[in-house]
DNA sequence: TGCAAAAGTGCATGACATGCAAAATTAAGT
DNA sequence: ACTTAATTTTGCATGTCATGCACTTTTGCA
């Protein structure tokens, strides 16, 4: 009726509120109870009874028991989503995308303490990793339909030449990666979208398991960097 | 326990082939009737009466009930590997990679008919689909550890650099790629061999995805061409 | 306030999943 | 061939998971 995109982050109404409300209930309680107990030990009617409602409304929130360890945040793709359309137009895909995960990820440690829980968790129950990592992958199609009209929007003129601001290369790197045939042009149509879209999900998942193993010796955004351009630079072998 | 170390591709002992075949029996029944009554339609019992064993057996090889529907071939990424570590040294890791995994491919449209209906319920339940695409990656650690390994071994006298055979890079994408900083170079270690065994799985599903779809028009070698050209040119948006 | 839609609840039912010990099958050794 | 040890399969018991249905409570709106 009114405004009702329904995918909003922040609920006009008082009941989509309250769903909310629930659903981040169960799945809180859902990983701080494995986090404690582990997983395999955390039975629907516990986490249930930790959110305050009966076992039959937790399955009305989520098709399975695993699915509560597994969703963090539901609409974070939208919000990804939105921030890369709304990028600078002169970008091209690779770099609005980059941006555009950074500033989620950025968003996303405000609730620390609990994503730390939900690391531990799904490291001790490899079975619930293999979940959540097809998980993340959920809303691909949507990232790879938003890449396809940003891309239909922006070839007027010219289609995508940046600001020249950096126009050397000077990478070592630049040797190894000549393919044998360099037609990339002849592009299959609605192709290069959804393997953009992969790309880039996959290169969220590597820089953050690779943070979460040595969060000590680097920051988070390094890596994140450093994921980036080698995906930029068409994945040469690094030099040592 | 049903884990099985297996690196055997064909088993020696009559013990190890006769679980291969209990396994491959119980797969091939889920996927058959999943693919005739509906994924969700399907009972343990039925498969394992399809198969000729007790359900009890059933859950000695699968530890769920979802997990029949989404294994294809268990030993299918220790070929891979095998076949990555075997490719000629010259070639960059991107390319014998690329070799590796076409020629796994090909070998896999042997088995046609099993793998189109296994599409086919894939599509009809997104909630399998999930699942199989974070299979996909469980052995992905395993062909990250290949890749650096194969890096170090390669890497004597100078580093990467194959054979001058095309110097000139001449594509026309070159243009829109030029990250804020160039210094791809100084790699965190460990980072790349994983993020290039995602990508590279990434690559290959996503071709997959698509050929699906639209295996009328065109081949499968092509899609798979055309994307690990767009990967090692460093996803470029393609000129229309 | 009253009403319609949506969310939550309890119950019944069937399928899923695991542990345990007995039975069946296999690979040996003598 | 017979025995033996190891491995696999199986039935049974048990508890949890997951869904459909009817019903109650809450919410939004006129």
């Amino acid at each position: 009726m009114h405004i009702m995109t329904g995918k909003d982050a922040v609920g006009g109404g008082l009941r989509e509120r309250k769903k909310r409300a629930t659903r981040a209930a169960l799945a809180e309680a859902a990983v701080r109870l494995a986090a404690e107990r582990g997983a395999d030990q955390v039975t629907v009617e516990a986490i249930s009874a930790a959110a305050g409602v009966s076992v039959r409304t937790f399955f009305n929130y989520f098709d399975s028991r695993d699915d509560a360890f597994v969703v963090v945040d539901a609409d974070a793709g939208e919000r990804v989503r939105q921030a890369f359309l709304a990028a600078p137009p002169e970008l091209p895909p690779l770099e609005a995308l980059r941006e555009a995960l950074a500033a989620e990820l950025r968003e996303a440690e405000r609730q620390h303490e609990l994503w730390s829980l939900h690391a531990r968790v799904l490291r001790s129950a490899p079975h619930l990793l293999v979940r959540n990592l097809g998980a993340q992958m959920a809303d691909e199609s949507g990232l790879a339909e938003a890449i396809a009209r940003r891309i239909r929007a922006g070839n007027g003129p010219d289609a995508a030449v940046p600001s020249g601001e950096d126009p050397d290369r000077e990478g070592a790197p630049d040797t190894a990666t000549a393919p044998p045939r360099g037609d990339a042009g002849r592009a299959l149509p609605g192709l290069y979208p959804r393997l953009l879209a992969a790309v880039a999900g996959t290169a969220v998942r590597v820089s953050v398991q690779h943070w979460c193993e040595r969060a000590d010796e680097v920051s988070f955004a390094d890596v994140f960097r450093e994921v980036f351009d080698l995906i930029a630079a068409g994945l040469p072998v690094p030099a040592r």
